[in-house]
RNA sequence: UCCUCCUUAGCUCAGUUGGUUAGAGCAUCUGACUGUUAAUCAGAGGGUCUCAGGUUCAAGUCCUGAAGGGGGGA
């Protein structure tokens, strides 16, 4: 079967950035291109039908770790993977649990063969290895499985990072083993994409791309970013990263991050993003809009009867005011969370796409700079 | 027009045998949130302790009276 193509359509002239498409059997993805986050088989407050009228995702994310402890593994087969389950035809990517393990798990213990942790749902004991992990994205169903890794935090010492890069990279031959040794489970062409480790040192971070680019994955991604390191060093790493991973291939920056994130990221070169930021912080009242940033609680809005976001050309946007929006969420209307999740995500789709538009045009960073501190205004 | 209970933050209420600067929850306002354990978390503002006297070194707390309110009895 054939995988995952990845297409170069034109670089820009100004930057690193350029705009692709990626064909999977689930339809095409053009980029660069932000992916919403639908952890446990749904994007927060947002039904499928919602979600493709009025964000239009060419792809979305689930969690191995989460949807193996909830439905579980026995439940998924019998769904048919996370496509039926959810009916989703398009493209989904899962990441493999390895941040959640490290980030979420309260008892954890690593070792040579994987990690033992607990379920924050219920405490009992679980073992992700490589090698099951494999087996449980191949089970969802993933387009794009992400291989087990190990996220270590941004200040960690030298050596620690050094240990942790190479038990990622024992992981990944290991991931790729079983990969290359099963078949795609549910008819669908299914994608491993390896992750760069190396935390804030270049030469771990050098070796680690040249390592993940001698698999010859179909894609490849930058992990161990936006986990509370500066914005200048993550910038500086990501375009190491971007400077040294195969250009012929999408690079995905994971879980990054801020509509400007976004922007200083697509000019490094990085084609796929995903972050919890418009959903969860939208959920929270905090919106990103063409204008800039609104905090919708504040008082400030009370009687501002407009749409939420007139530049953006969303439905939903249009269609209540921030007035009306602020008022649910003083009120707990669940629509609130509804509506800031679809202004957020149709934001994040949309400077995506004129992203994209740009690159073509061939002034993407200049557009950028332009668009940056407009991104960072406090409405 | 007899008895009894109550009155403390916007709301509902804690406040010890009188003893630092009178507290909580909710509400309000303001932040935070980056491969989702998050409709979460943090901070701030807000009080003539119903009013008027009195006792005391010291009163939200004890005494007297008034006002407003709840309950009960002729």
């Amino acid at each position: 079967m054939p995988a995952l193509q990845f297409d170069l359509n034109v670089t820009d002239s100004q930057s690193a950035a350029r705009a692709g498409t990626i064909t999977t059997d689930h339809g095409t993805i053009e980029t660069p291109i932000f992916m919403p986050v639908g952890t446990i088989g749904s994007v927060k407050a947002l039904s499928q039908q919602q979600l493709k009228e009025q964000v239009d995702p060419h792809i979305i994310l689930g969690n191995t770790y989460h949807l193996y402890l909830r439905p579980g593994m026995d439940t998924m087969e019998a769904a048919g993977g996370l496509h039926r389950f959810m009916n989703w035809d398009r493209p989904i990517l899962t990441d493999s649990g390895g941040f959640q393990v490290f980030s979420l798990a309260g008892n954890r213990k690593i070792n040579e063969e994987g990690v033992m942790f607990q379920s924050h749902i219920d405490g009992s004991k679980h073992l992700f290895t490589p090698e099951k992990v494999m087996d449980i994205e191949r089970t969802i169903g993933a387009d794009i499985m992400m291989a087990f890794d190990e996220c270590p935090p941004a200040n960690s010492e030298y050596k620690y990072a050094l240990n942790s890069m190479n038990l990622t990279h024992r992981w990944l031959d290991r991931c790729f083993e079983r990969f290359t040794s099963t078949p795609d489970k549910w008819g669908h062409t299914q994608n491993l994409f390896p992750i760069v480790q190396g935390a804030v040192y270049h030469d771990l971070r050098k070796a680690s791309c040249e390592y993940i680019a001698s698999k010859g994955a179909t894609g490849n991604a930058i992990g161990g970013l936006s986990v509370g390191e500066p914005e200048p060093v993550m910038y500086e790493i990501c375009q190491l990263c971007c400077e040294n991973l195969p250009k012929d291939k999408p690079r995905y920056l994971m879980g990054v991050g801020t509509p400007w994130n976004i922007l200083e990221g697509i000019a490094l070169g990085v084609d796929m993003f995903d972050c919890v930021m418009p959903t969860r912080n939208g959920r929270n009242a905090m919106l990103f809009t063409t204008r800039g940033i609104i905090n919708i609680d504040n008082k400030k809005w009370e009687r501002d009867f407009s749409p939420i976001d007139e530049g953006l050309p969303c439905e939903t946007s249009q269609y209540y005011s921030k007035a009306y929006l602020r008022h649910l969420f003083k009120a707990s209307e669940l629509l609130a969370f509804t509506i800031a999740s679809i202004q957020n995500l149709a934001f994040y789709l949309w400077l995506v796409k004129e992203a994209r538009k740009h690159i073509i045009a061939g002034d993407f960073a200049s557009w950028k700079n332009e668009m940056v501190p407009i991104l960072k205004t406090r409405l």
